[in-house]
Order: C-alpha cells, then structure tokens, then sequence
DNA sequence: CTACAAGTTCAAGTCAACTTGAGGTCAAGC
DNA sequence: GCTTGACCTCAAGTTGACTTGAACTTGTAG
C-alpha cells in the first residue's frame, strides 16, 4: 500500500511537517488515518499539495484555495465565481507581464531618470490603470494581505553595478 | 504649483493615508515639504505609488519595491538582479496562466472528480513542477508570506450553484 | 478669536500563514 | 522492557503590511 508519512511527504513536496498540520487544521487536506499517533495520507495528496502551493503562488489565500478545491479536490463554490477568479488571475498576469516588461526595460535603459523615460512610462500606465478588457477590475476589498516572490538568488539591494 | 496633500492623493490614487505615511517610514516614498504639519509631495507621487501598487499585486514585498525603485524611482539594485526579478516575474506569469485555465477548465468539466480528469491532471502538471525553460525557479528562502487577490465580487464560497 | 476638520506622532493592535517550544506518545530496535 | 526518534498537541511567537486609537497641532472658515 501507498500511505505516506508527513516527513515522506515533506521530503517529496518540500512543504514542511508544521504547514500540512496548518492546513489540515484549516480544512484543505485530510489525513486518512494514523499509525499510532501518526498522520498518514493517501498519495493524493501531492497532487493537492502542488495546487495548494501553485494557488498560493498565484495569491489566492488559504480559504480561497480551499474553495476552488476542497480536501477532496472538487470546488466548493459555484463554475460562475471560477470564473471570475480566472477572470481575476487573467488581470493581474496582464499587469506582471508588463512590470516584467518595465524591469527589463528598467535594467537596460540609459535615461538619467526613469520616470522620465517614455518607454518606461508607457510600460507602467500599461500595468497599472485601465486594462483593456471589458469591466475594471474592481478591487473592492479595503485592505488586502502582502505576497512576496521567491527565488532569486539575490543580494542586500545595494552592491556590484558602480 | 501642483503639490498635494495626502488625501487629494489618496483620492485619487486609492491608497490610504496611513499606507503612505507607512511607505515614507520605510523609505519608499518622499514628501517634499510640509503645510504646517501636514505633508505636501510632488505630483510624480501618482507614478511611484501606481508602481509600488503593481509591485505589490505582483508579489514583491515592500522592501523588494524599494529595490527596485527607489524615492526617487531609481533602482538600488543592479541591473543583472533586475533581470532576476524579470525572471522570477516570469516563471510566476507562467504558473498562474496553467492555473487560469486549470480554474476555467474545472469551472467547465463534468468529471466526478477533477483528480482523475486527464485535461485537469495535465494543466496542473504544467503549472507545478517542470517549467518549460531552462533553470528552475529555484525557490530558495525557506519561509514565504502570502499575497491574497483582490476583486471579483465574492460570495462566501457556498451559494448559488444547486 | 475660536472652532474645527484634517492632518500629525507614536504605540499598540490585527490578520494570515506559519513556525517554534514545551511537554507528551508510541512503534521499533536493541 | 527500555530507550530513542519521529511524530503529536496546544499555546505562543513571528513577519509584513498596514490599521486603529489616543492625544496633539494648525490653517482656514466664521
């Protein structure tokens, strides 16, 4: 049989031992039984972690993921409200496509100030404001929880280019 | 002249008055001078806010923004890591496109489980793992906070659909 | 001149998503 | 049958990005 342990699981996925009890505690994963005390699951559950990670990545908090697709992996909410969310990814991939444009841009342009390159400021109203699709995007919500990128091997933001 | 104060600002930009006054603090943005006690900026605090705002929907936290942008819209940061944060921009863009269409797939499919749907199982393959350029993300830091999307009008995450 | 709305500072609180620590449990190996 | 190491629970701590509250200051309107 194929029931894993947390640190298997762990080792495999690389999330740690103390987030899947987290969300385990929050209702998106379920543990089918225990040996002993402990948890083990099915092997399901590395398809469920890699969306877990993926819908974090993508900014979707806990409770959102856990709506788009339960413990049991089916979604919690309506095809309509799917929609929407794809609707809302397909927004903000349009804005980090043009910042990735614009830091491109940023790294190689010459100008003495950027805000005054034209370039620059044509790739930043393209990221910010009116994107070109049908209704704004219309961020409701007052106050919205931080994300930060990951990789890059990076150094204390003050070195190496004179 | 055009000098602003914080709430003809957060009029018309959306960000709110402390969230600015927190940006100053952590050296973000800068005010050019006071009435009184009351801070006055530059009109090109409507370009650096709409940047530190897309920033932020991108994921980078505040200190990365300052980084790459700094008060004077300068980056602080050399261009060789800008194109690392391009980079990173990029992978992420990659992962939330399968998502989107993973999410507009499952608001779609008929399958009893998603699990077991070929069209999902493939979609979600793409988005984790294996991205298909060349070096992995190689998501380093070991702990990460969390972004949560804004918009699309959401319901508690259990109605209208029967 | 006085009131007042709109700003200010500073400390403390909030929230999500975990992590850490203390103390407990147990299957397995010696 | 006892030790050990991996896991457990539960409470508390951490981090980032703000928000909130209390107490204070000021330019402007009346």
């Amino acid at each position: 049989m194929k029931l894993l342990d947390i640190s298997e699981i762990s080792k495999q996925t690389g999330v740690a031992a103390s987030a899947m009890r987290h969300y385990e505690e929050k209702g998106l994963i379920v543990s089918v039984g225990r040996r002993g005390m402990k948890r083990l699951f099915g092997p399901e559950i590395l398809d469920q972690l890699a969306l877990i990670t993926l819908g974090k990545t993508a900014g979707f908090s806990l409770e959102e993921i856990k709506s788009m697709f339960g413990p049991n992996g089916q979604p919690q909410i309506s095809r309509h409200m799917l929609s929407a969310k794809a609707d809302d990814l397909d927004a903000q991939i349009r804005k980090m496509t043009s910042l990735s444009r614009l830091l491109r841009h940023t790294a190689d342009c010459k100008a003495p100030s950027h805000m005054e390159c034209p370039t620059f400021r044509r790739y930043l109203a393209a990221a910010s404001g009116h994107n070109q699709r049908k209704n704004a995007p219309t961020s409701k919500r007052p106050n919205t929880p931080p994300q930060t990128l990951k990789n890059s091997r990076n150094a204390p933001a003050g070195s190496s280019n004179s």
